[in-house]
DNA sequence: CGCTTTTGACCCGCGC
DNA sequence: GCGCGGGTCAAAAGCG
């Protein structure tokens, strides 16, 4: 009986020996687990350091150029107050204004747009979140890009008509605002970003919130077009529309029109900034008086410039001049172009190749003129920097490092130009 | 119950 | 003036 009890308690003894000894090895893999980790964040925090360092740099960078830009502003108010300002001048001077800022509607008066510049001046010590969202726009029109469809919006129109004026093709609607804003009116030129993906669901994954308002069969071709509105604000004028190409089912073809008159969530900032900032290279970039549509293709090779081909892009295709311009961005050409799963890096990618591709297309000055003067790449940057001080986890931290970078080195890039 | 989707009707501009 | 096509509305249906 005791012999049996002896084993019994020498069995025991083994058994927490092993076990003991499991527990050191498994300790000390752990350990080397955390010294590997601890090694891993210190490379993250001096990366941190390093990128924080350099968005101090083109963040002192963007006040330089706002200053320069205010004297140059003020001596030009200056000389044209000695002077009687002929409207040809006045509307050049708005234009220019207006294109240094993205979604800026020509009607904003010049009081508001230094009244706005005061403010991007005051805004440099404190990032704001949010893409493609700017809620400080006083008196804008709404649909196209940098435009606004809020309650100050002085449009005296009523039901249908006002639908058509935000998103439709202003087609000879009568307004009862002022000769020189029906003016301003018809030179607006209104961008389309029409946004080319292979994308096996029925609308792209881009972080926002939308509601399908309608669906129409467009002639010539059999894929039903979807409607959408942006749901994260009531007010929102951003639409969308959703179609399938004719000759590759696989591809998507979605056109976004608007600017967000609200905060974006992170995840739909990437392709909110990347539209803003192609709608904003259309518009500031075009010098024909008739839009044209403009195709980017994002995957190498030359860029691809068509015309306002509905193959390609389902935009209305009526002969006569729309004052629509679109940009397509065209991301099908990618091998390993897939929605979802690596939407996020698909998204930073094609931030980095629209920068190339930009400049491949001699539109450098116009990027510029985007990144100097464009809240959204600023927003994107903080959003940026701000997950990664609110992230704890290292792989997180990782991650928002990597896309800081793809957008940092953008602008490294465009600055070096 | 509230929100979203569906879908036929309607409006509007344009061409003939 | 009429028909066509694009875009939107809004009631009904669907869904969680």
């Amino acid at each position: 009986m005791e012999d049996v009890k002896g084993c019994k308690v020498d069995e025991e003894i083994i058994n927490i020996n092993e076990s003991f000894k499991c527990n050191e090895e498994y300790a000390i893999i752990k350990e080397d687990e955390f010294e590997s980790t601890k090694l891993e964040m210190t490379g993250v925090r001096e990366e941190n350091m390093r990128l924080k360092t350099l968005l101090q740099r083109i963040e002192k960078d963007y006040k330089d150029l706002q200053m320069q830009f205010m004297d140059i502003f003020q001596q030009e108010s200056k000389k044209n107050n000695g002077s009687p300002i002929s409207n040809t001048n006045g509307d050049d001077q708005e234009q220019e204004l207006v294109s240094l800022r993205l979604g800026t509607s020509p009607k904003e008066t010049k009081k508001e747009n230094i009244h706005n510049l005061t403010k991007i001046a005051r805004e440099n010590d404190v990032f704001e979140l949010g893409l493609g969202h700017n809620p400080k726009r006083l008196k804008t029109d709404d649909g196209a890009l940098g435009k606004n469809s809020g309650p100050d919006n002085n449009y005296v129109l009523t039901g249908k008509k006002e639908e058509n004026q935000k998103w439709g093709q202003n087609k000879g609607l009568k307004t009862e605002r002022s000769g020189d804003e029906e003016l301003c009116q018809t030179s607006v030129k209104r961008a389309r970003v029409c946004v080319r993906a292979r994308c096996d669901t029925p609308t792209m994954n881009d972080g926002c919130q939308w509601r399908k308002y309608g669906q129409k069969i467009a002639k010539g071709n059999p894929c039903p077009r979807a409607y959408y509105r942006c749901t994260v604000s009531p007010s929102c004028p951003v639409r969308k529309q959703v179609q399938r190409c004719m000759e590759d089912m696989s591809i998507l073809i979605t056109t976004y029109e608007g600017t967000h008159n609200h905060p974006l969530p992170i995840s739909a900032t990437a392709m909110a900034s990347t539209t803003s900032a192609a709608a904003s290279m259309l518009l500031s970039g075009s010098t024909t008086s008739q839009p044209s549509p403009t195709a980017l293709n994002l995957y190498g090779g030359p860029p691809t410039f068509h015309h306002s081909d509905k193959q390609h892009c389902f935009l209305p295709n009526s002969p006569s001049p729309t004052p629509f311009s679109t940009i397509t961005l065209d991301l099908t050409t990618n091998p390993s172009t897939t929605t979802h799963g690596g939407q996020e890096q698909q998204y930073q990618s094609y931030l980095e190749k629209f920068n190339q591709a930009s400049s491949k297309q001699a539109l450098t000055e116009t990027l510029t003129k985007v990144i100097t003067s464009d809240p959204s790449f600023r927003s994107v940057i903080a959003a940026v920097v701000s997950t990664m001080a609110a992230n704890e986890g290292a792989g997180k931290v990782k991650n928002e490092m990597i896309n800081g970078k793809v957008l940092l080195s953008a602008l490294e890039n465009q600055e070096k130009k």
